[in-house]
DNA sequence: CGTCGGTCGTAC
DNA sequence: GACGTACGACCGACGT
């Protein structure tokens, strides 16, 4: 019987820190601006040792400070060390608190390095019967390995034993001392034998063994040139062998109980990893929030039902939350319905439930009819997370939720709209440190998902009571957080209105052409065959063209054209790559690649897939207007995105020929007229821009004409693309580089150009230094309506990061800014055609998408003249600027003609 | 078999 | 060697 033998790690820390900032090369910080890279690295390393290896004794070994016996003996050893790199030296502490904090003893000996102290350990720990795990990737650390002791490296998810050690060095673990004597380490300075690399130390360690007899034996050898080498640098081979011997005997006076295994301070670790912004990490680790102590209510009698009603009458408001069948909520079915208007209550109404065994459910209709006055109530206040979802699924039961007053999900996304998730758990976790139950933990995933129905009642009570009683308590904690970050205004007058604008966006949905968009995918279907035939005949084979591995074989490899530039995995096969091949080579390869590419890619990405999200009962497609997504403040489409229609391409322009409008009903299509360079105009207040606004002019030919010098009536048409380029280049935070490679211009004739506008428009120069050191000192940037973005990296010490800041900052301003004021024009349009009426009816056009700078509308003919002045009225009067703001409104019987 | 990063390409 | 903001298709490596 095998005798369970005690498990002991030593993990190296130093070396860690070190690989984990260099492996993990994404710019990893916090809000603060603390680069957590390494700190990140490190983390995940202890807590899957933990997790995956339990250990029972485990220690971690840093080097210390000052100078080690090496170096005494030989001052050139690691010499050539770059000093620490500056991003790494602020996480240093902090590695030292997580380690502290996980109860893990430090082992750190002066006069030693690392290293030398897991040798010692891990031959004690040997010697005394454990079995021994050294955590590194430090080849170094090879020496020790034996039966009993192994190394792990956990970045590359490897273990090494002796086997491994022998496919690596060619020889044992007792040996490579031996070989690292004659190869030497150019990253630690140690010489070896100049000329001898890994191949010929391993043939000579294996032949005689040692380096000792090597050179006891060297007249053994015939090849002339290596023995007198050998023999010329005999001192230097001893003196490599004594550096890269680790030491195996240092008096540690520690006793192995010290390194037992202890819990981690929980808290602690957790507090960190909150600082830190580890979200993940500090999601595994807090404890999960224990529902059963909640006063959790389910309504299955009348009489309970009708008490609630009561109370609800009562109260100032409430939290709701439905549980539907369909994410979707035009598609969606109301399964249940929880409320809380206390914090830790919350009552449940199953209203469909269906599974064997369910207990007695009241009446659907008789609750909804019940429900509706109140939640039609603009009196009685309503909370939720993501409230736009229950606007809809209630709208089409019916029931038209008002009094809403409180969006958790939107809240926290004006708090801080850089961040990713803003869903109810995450939100949870930061402000209140509770773990939620997920939605999938509920009804499972992946094929083993059932629909909410299916859910028992019990847990779907607990599931949803939860959500709406966390909802009722991130209103009471986020309503201050609005007031304090000033956004309080933003969030009542423009987000909050603008949930039912988008709600009402989402349902109308937009008619799609099905047949039309079947033709075109039968036409581009035929195309696309025609060019992949021709593509495989010019490769000479048959390959994916839309893999972009595959292809870079073909065109690189196999066919020997010139490689234009890299990617991080490969030679970049990109559109400004093939240009440039189509340009190059009279082999129509590269041209019939570009347009094949060009058709698939519509095909794929808009006329197949558009078909099948209509929407079998309203023959339409009602995609998702997200108002939590973007970090400017801009709204983002998905499923399907339709922000993103092509428009460019004469080909591509063919698909908003199958985006129409219902019959007797036309399109029209409102667009503001350079909205981000008139709020540039205005934000800096820019003289020159201001008047060439003002006097309606071109504003493109007019930048033409001061940056040239020349009359308007001599501007060319490439004159004016280089004025726009540079205009469109302010707005992004133009760099040199990036306007050259734009014009494809040499980058000092591009540095002339953005130097003779800014010559021009002073003002403009003025308002993005203004800008910049703003977002320094404050940490944030603030758009017209004080929508705030936060910019931790504009402390970066690394140059290419605190630019990418400062572009930000400045396209923040304007692009957000813009965003402010089409969500006001569209709560505008929205009231008036809600207010108006026409013919002695309410106004039956509908709004249908927004696209950033231009709002689109199915409009009943007749109303058509109506709708135009309308539309003009709002989006033009929206706002008061040093300049005015004009739209351009087209019309048609689809999206194209109103183009 | 699902996840996820990389590449590419649409829009404003 | 990135001038800003998105979404999504596809490939292919990787982990279960």
């Amino acid at each position: 019987m095998e005798i369970y033998k005690r498990r002991l790690y030593l993990i190296d820390g130093s070396s860690y820190i070190y690989r984990a900032f260099f492996a993990i090369r994404e710019y990893l910080s916090n809000s603060k601006g603390l680069p957590t890279n390494a700190i990140y690295g490190f983390a995940i390393m202890l807590l899957k040792i933990l997790k995956e290896e339990g250990p029972d004794y485990l220690s971690i070994v840093f080097d210390a400070k000052g100078k080690t016996f090496r170096e005494e003996e030989y001052a050139e050893y690691k010499a050539h060390r770059p000093s620490m790199p500056e991003d790494l030296i602020p996480q240093i502490p902090y590695i030292y608190d997580l380690v502290k904090a996980f109860n893990i003893p430090i082992l750190q000996i002066e006069g030693y390095e690392a290293d030398d102290i897991i040798g010692t350990m891990a031959k004690r720990g040997e010697r005394e019967g454990y079995q021994v795990t050294i955590v590194s990737g430090d080849k170094d650390l090879m020496q020790l390995i034996s039966p009993n002791v192994k190394m792990l490296d956990t970045l590359k998810n490897r273990l090494y034993g002796e086997e491994e050690v022998i496919e690596r060095f060619g020889v044992g673990p007792e040996r490579v001392v031996e070989v690292m004597a004659l190869v030497g380490d150019t990253s630690d300075n140690i010489p070896g034998v100049p000329g001898i690399g890994p191949k010929t130390a391993t043939t000579l360690i294996k032949r005689f063994g040692d380096i000792e007899t090597l050179f006891d034996n060297v007249e053994k050898i015939d090849n002339a040139k290596l023995k007198e080498r050998l023999l010329r640098h005999k001192d230097q081979a001893q003196l490599s062998r004594r550096l890269s011997t680790l030491v195996t005997d240092i008096d540690i006076d520690i006793d192995m109980d010290e390194l037992k295994r202890r819990e981690m301070v929980q808290d602690r670790v957790i507090r960190l990893f909150k600082e830190l912004e580890f979200v993940s990490l500090f999601k595994d680790l807090t404890p999960k929030e224990d529902v059963s102590d909640k006063d959790y209510k389910i309504i299955l009698r009348r009489e309970d039902f009708e008490g609630l009603i009561e109370r609800l009458k009562m109260t100032k408001g409430f939290s709701i939350d439905l549980e539907t069948t369909h994410k979707e909520p035009v598609m969606a079915t109301i399964v249940g319905i929880s409320i809380s208007f206390k914090e830790d209550e919350a009552f449940y109404i199953p209203i469909r439930h269906n599974y064997q065994g369910i207990p007695e459910q009241l009446n659907s209709e008789y609750l909804l009819s019940m429900l509706k006055p109140i939640l039609e109530n603009e009196k009685i206040e309503k909370y939720g997370q993501n409230i736009k979802y229950e606007i809809i699924v209630l709208s089409l039961t019916g029931i038209h939720l008002k009094g809403i007053t409180f969006d958790t999900m939107v809240a926290s996304y004006l708090i801080n709209p850089s961040k990713h998730n803003h869903n109810l758990e995450d939100i949870a976790l930061e402000y209140l440190n509770y773990r939620m139950t997920s939605y999938s933990e509920v009804v499972g995933k992946g094929a083993k998902e059932i629909s909410f129905q299916e859910v028992d009642i019990q847990d779907a009570a607990n599931y949803s009571c939860n959500d709406a009683d966390i909802t009722f308590k991130l209103t009471n904690i986020l309503s201050p957080l609005i007031e304090r970050d000033g956004v309080a205004r933003l969030y009542h007058e423009v987000e909050l209105p603008l949930i039912d604008v988008l709600a009402e966006i989402e349902i109308n949905g937009v008619k799609i052409d099905k047949d039309f968009m079947e033709e075109m995918s039968k036409h581009l279907d035929r195309e696309i065959n025609q060019y992949v035939s021709r593509i495989y005949a010019g490769a000479g084979e048959e390959f994916n063209i839309k893999s972009p591995k595959q292809l870079a074989t073909i065109l690189f490899d196999k066919l020997k054209l010139r490689p234009i530039k890299r990617t991080k995995t490969g030679y970049s096969t990109d559109v400004k790559v093939l240009e440039e091949l189509a340009i190059q080579n009279e082999n129509g390869l590269p041209a019939d690649i570009l347009a094949c590419r060009q058709l698939m890619k519509l095909k794929s990405t808009y006329v197949d897939p558009l078909p099948t999200m209509i929407n079998p009962s309203t023959g339409r497609i009602h995609a998702s207007f997200n108002q939590t997504v973007t970090a400017t403040g801009r709204l983002s489409s998905s499923n399907p995105n339709l922000q993103n229609i092509p428009i460019r391409t004469e080909i591509g322009r063919e698909i908003r020929k199958g985006f129409i409008a219902e019959s007797g009903s036309i399109i029209v299509s409102s667009d503001y007229s350079q909205i981000e360079l008139r709020i540039l105009a205005h934000l800096s207040g820019d003289e020159t821009l201001i008047k060439a606004f003002r006097d309606g002019e071109d504003i493109h030919t007019r930048t033409a004409v001061d940056i040239f010098g020349v009359f308007p009536e001599m501007i060319t048409p490439d004159m004016r693309r280089i004025a726009k380029a540079v205009n469109f280049g302010i707005i992004y935070g133009m760099s040199p580089y990036g306007l050259s490679r734009d014009l494809k211009v040499s980058q000092k004739m591009a540095k002339e150009f953005i130097e003779r506008y800014f010559s021009l428009y002073k003002r403009v120069k003025e308002y993005i230094d203004r800008t910049i050191k703003e977002a320094y000192e404050n940490g944030y940037v603030t758009t017209l309506l004080r929508r705030k973005r936060y910019l931790p990296d504009m402390e970066s010490k690394n140059r290419q990061i605190k630019e990418f800041a400062e572009r930000t900052a400045i396209n923040t301003t304007i692009q957000g800014s813009a965003a402010d004021i089409i969500k006001m024009a569209m709560i505008n349009i929205s009231r008036r055609m809600k207010r108006e009426t026409f013919g002695g009816r309410g106004l039956r056009s509908k709004m249908i998408l927004q696209v950033h700078d231009e709002l689109v509308f199915e409009v009943p003919i007749d109303e058509k003249e109506t709708m135009i002045e309308l539309i003009r009225e709002e989006m033009e009067g929206v706002m008061e600027l040093s300049v005015p703001i004009t739209v351009d409104i087209h019309w048609g019987r689809d999206w194209n003609e109103a183009y």
